[in-house]
DNA sequence: TTGAAAGCGCTACCAC
DNA sequence: GTGGTAGCGCTTTCAA
């Protein structure tokens, strides 16, 4: 490699030079430790101001970042948030997760974030490893379930971190009871189902999640609620379990077309859900929206793209970040104690019959 | 509130009890805390075996989590890898996002998130923040520009990073001089245009962004080049410059048949932008795949879902996080110096003319 | 092997 | 206002 110019540092394949640190940036300023402290992140400023001025401008030079870790440490309390959730490349949660980031922005915090995979042992593991991190809060938006035998272990993490100062915000249900941001799951598919009786649909069947998943089943009893207030009644047996994906829903919906049912309505508990078993509808040669009529919930970006468009749920699943943050900071917007609303969205995929 | 019950800790609104400490380990356990450290969390064994049973008992009765940031300090490392996407909530991102997370998981690290919006003054100003963290990674997925005034400032602020022992990687074009999981845009897209000219496609059209965005222009030159390796000249005035979202694609295809223009194909340089001209060719009641081909790049998952399925360039963007973390840390899998695969997926938004 | 103690980078208290 | 300096929770020499 040839002699670096003299003008910028070099690409520098030496690396591991220290990083600089206030230390450096005072001396650099001539002025102490304590003084550049205060000129730079102190809060109150009781710095004369030719020497911040120093301070800033020395700083500057330096390119001089201050040691988060350090700040932390010494402060005793950090600027993160953790964020768990299922899956991250789900639109349901990397829109929640849009949402927190951006209040994070807002209130200078940086987030971490990490994957549960729904897997109740891993949530456990993690929510203890972040807990190193001190964050000031902890949003998990993993989708909680009924019989989770580590619920108790994680709860007791859950506590032990709020008992040291920290926040927690669960999103959807609140099972364990800490900060909530309530989606009003069961409400939203009551007034689906409502609408879909009043426009004439009789033979329903559901996909749902396997047993014990709470926003599933909300979702479930909600819209079997509502379709009985229409005097409709939902039979358990047309209630099909398969996995909280698309392609659970797909096979789902394979299941229910070979079952030889009379449908004419599905009601899917999640758009990823109905996106799959629209396909396998297709796949089996039937027109959905014409043969089956289809339903989902969480109005993701997706189902407006499909043919057809697929009715269901909306909920702004950003103002769900939001506000989960905004809870754990206590800074409630104003209504954001009611749960966050729902609309029904009807499209295509159930035309009136 | 009733008095506490004397098994567990109650459920304490009464905060901030101060976090468990490695000192209140070793004190209950009756060593040093020198050896309560080696035992949690000391490399090499050194520690007696009758010491270190003692310290994980005294550790798990108090629950203690070691304080991460007290590590880093202390370590001058921290486990950590930020990584800066230009928006959480694109399926694009988040897939390449859920993969870094993935990796992550495995070499015990953390990821610290934000996204850019698209700005490059907001890039920059995070790269400083997540800086202050001294992670071990900074990977940035936004997409870059030719024209970015701010180009040299972030690259003096990487640099600064690197030179202090991080590592950065950049993902998709290395216009930055640093290491980059390649996707090979240009060869897909050619590869995408020759299949497109053979399936009989003469007037063509392309939906891209604004001038500058490397990705963007990478795709377009590629998709122009491989039309015009089998004698298919592709019109600059039939390229329209339109935002890189669905929304953009959507304007951008309206303008496209308000032009007038013959056109028999269009390929937009991302999906998402595909499934909005997608939408534009159907909201002027033209026949998507029949009246106007359609093709994007990305392969998302949407994309197989909409009407007509869309033709793309697939590419495994969860690899493509993956690699990246381990281009970080040194650890390549075999053969991923070469850019990652791009492969033509024909459906039916594209049939043979 | 173990423990005392000197840091790590930073903040905040306490004198001056 | 400013500058020592004692921590913050942890790791890692260095003696013992």
């Amino acid at each position: 490699m040839s002699a670096p110019e003299n003008s910028t540092p070099a690409p520098a394949p030496a690396e591991s030079r220290a990083a600089v640190t206030l230390h450096d940036v005072a001396r650099e300023a001539g002025v102490s430790l304590a003084t550049a402290s205060r000129s730079l992140n102190g809060s109150t400023r009781k710095v004369a101001d030719e020497y911040r001025q120093r301070v800033i401008a020395a700083a500057e030079r330096l390119n001089y970042t201050p040691n988060l870790s350090a700040q932390a440490v010494a402060r005793g309390t950090s600027r993160t948030v953790a964020l768990l959730v299922a899956d991250i490349a789900d639109p349901y949660f990397s829109t929640i997760a849009s949402g927190v980031a951006e209040a994070a922005e807002t209130a200078e915090l940086l987030v971490t974030m990490a994957a549960t995979e729904r897997d109740p042992a891993r949530e456990l593991e993690l929510v203890r490893t972040m807990r190193g991190q001190r964050p000031r809060v902890m949003i998990l938006a993993g989708s909680r379930r009924a019989d989770d035998p580590l619920g108790p272990a994680l709860r007791a993490e859950l506590d032990a971190f709020e008992q040291t100062g920290g926040r927690v915000v669960i999103i959807s249900t609140n099972d364990l009871d800490f900060r909530t941001v309530l989606l009003d799951n069961a409400a939203g598919a009551h007034d689906l189902a409502v609408a879909l009786a009043e426009r004439g649909y009789r033979d329903v069947a559901v996909l749902a999640a396997p047993e014990g998943l709470l926003t599933s089943e909300d979702r479930l009893r909600g819209f079997s609620e509502g379709l009985a207030s229409r005097g409709v009644a939902l039979d358990p047996l047309a209630v099909e379990r398969t996995a909280f994906t698309r392609d659970g829903g797909y096979e789902g919906m394979q299941r229910l077309l070979a079952s030889g049912r009379t449908i004419d309505l599905v009601f899917a508990v999640n758009d990823v859900m109905a996106v799959g078993a629209l396909a396998a509808v297709r796949d089996a040669g039937l027109t959905p929206g014409i043969d089956v009529a289809l339903a989902g919930f969480d109005d993701i970006p997706t189902v407006r793209d499909v043919t057809p468009p697929l009715t269901t749920v909306a909920i702004d699943l950003v103002e769900v970040g939001r506000r989960a943050l905004a809870m754990a900071l206590d800074e409630p917007a104003p209504g954001s104690d009611a749960p966050v609303a729902t609309r029904v969205v009807l499209r295509a995929s159930t035309p009136g019959r």
